[in-house]
DNA sequence: TTTTAAGATTAAGATTTCCTCAAAAAAAGA
DNA sequence: TCTTTTTTTGAGGAAATCTTAATCTTAAAA
């Protein structure tokens, strides 16, 4: 059987460094993109489809936490690790309340960074929504754009959405009609299912209705105890 | 919060660490099991249904390797969390190449290793959800939504109905016409069977049978001293 | 037929979950 | 830095849910 090579991206601003690690990874057979800054790295990210993304954290311009955190906005299940000397726990934290999928602390060694990535990449990973790069949907009378984050109703100037909003407009309508359940939204944008996020939450879907409230075909419905359901006539 | 508490199978030979673990993580809200032998960990992990084991790769009897080996032969899918104070390269490769999903080597922070735990077990949460599972059924005149808790009777408005409402009435459908006894619903929804839970169900055959009124060709019948029986014409 | 156990129905309490608003805190931008 | 935006936190209250209790009815057993 012929598998699809794995695309991973590497963003590292050391050129020895990156060219080093580029190539160990082409060698066990991955389509590898370096990128030698953040702001490279977010461009090749928007532009190409990868399946993991590998971060150093500390870059000149734009660091790695910073287009981790971007790339996360973009993209809830794409597999992410850092890389960095920084080995303080606080760092180390930091990156998971990101959502890094995994954090090594330089020096590390390549073979294990390769056992990380083939554990992470074979995972059987069918996600319930297949992970999509469509960003413009139509809600009602909305127009909703993912990635500019902007809900537009019929010709009105368009509602800027904050981040958050955002991504939780996004999988509701990934869910549309359907349930989403409360425990994944949370899981998948704010990472931790506790009460605090939860009431978080409650504040977005409240900031969301009031958005939708324009087009009364639109609504966003509680299911009690089990999450939210976006719901267009 | 209704989600389920996630079980961890724990399986250290030290004691004294193995517990401070436990409470660790139970502080923060699994549901955990220690072994204190690999012998003992298998067992364990036979008899009951885990979401992840954490093992300990130096112990008598049993090492962590061979403990891991077997899991891994009886489900290839349950993440798996090596610890050891061994930190050679040659070890670690040893514990990815048996199936491990990460290698933590002592000393460790336990708050990373509480961000390793959410970050997997959110992903192997996103893939088990397929719930193949039959959600809607028709009841003579009604429609009826398992997932979203809806009864819909002809064109009229859907009936919202409440947790324990709708697995009962789910509990009904899938035995139509047969008998659904008493003990079994009360089983799998109360998860109990005393007196008081038996009160309970009858509350709500009570509600579920004024839903039902609105098509005479439905009802709830009760078979004294057995339970109940969804007839449909 | 009488007695006892099981079930039906309704309503009141208790609990949990959700909603709303506002203020505090944190992060991002200028 | 200061300002603006975004996010979290908290409280009060509303709504939904579930249990318990009280009162009646029906079915089976003695």
């Amino acid at each position: 059987m012929i598998t699809e090579q794995k695309k991973i991206l590497i963003v590292e601003d050391d050129f020895n460094f990156g060219n080093i690690l580029k190539d160990y990874l082409i060698l066990n057979d991955y389509f590898v993109v370096l990128a030698k800054n953040g702001i490279e790295g977010m461009e090749k990210f928007q532009n190409e489809n990868f399946d993991l993304c590998i971060l150093d954290v500390m870059m000149p311009f734009k660091d790695g936490f910073t287009l981790g955190k971007e790339i996360r906005e973009k993209s809830e299940n794409i597999p992410l690790f850092f890389l960095s000397a920084k080995t303080l726990k606080e760092d180390v934290l930091k990156g998971f309340r990101i959502g890094a999928d995994d954090y090594l602390t330089k020096p590390f060694d390549s073979e294990v960074l390769l056992a990380k990535i083939k554990v992470i990449l074979n995972r059987k990973n069918f996600s319930s929504i297949p992970e999509s790069d469509v960003y413009e949907f139509e809600i009602g009378k909305f127009k909703f754009n993912s990635r500019l984050r902007f809900l537009t109703y019929a010709d009105e100037k368009p509602i800027k959405l904050s981040p958050k909003e955002n991504q939780l407009l996004r999988l509701l309508v990934l869910h549309v009609n359907d349930l989403l359940p409360r425990e994944i939204a949370l899981n998948k944008i704010w990472r931790d299912d506790n009460y605090f996020t939860s009431r978080s939450m409650d504040v977005y879907i409240a900031k969301l209705r009031k958005y939708l409230k324009l087009d009364n075909g639109v609504e966003i419905l509680n299911i009690h105890g089990e999450g939210f359901r976006l719901v267009v006539n």
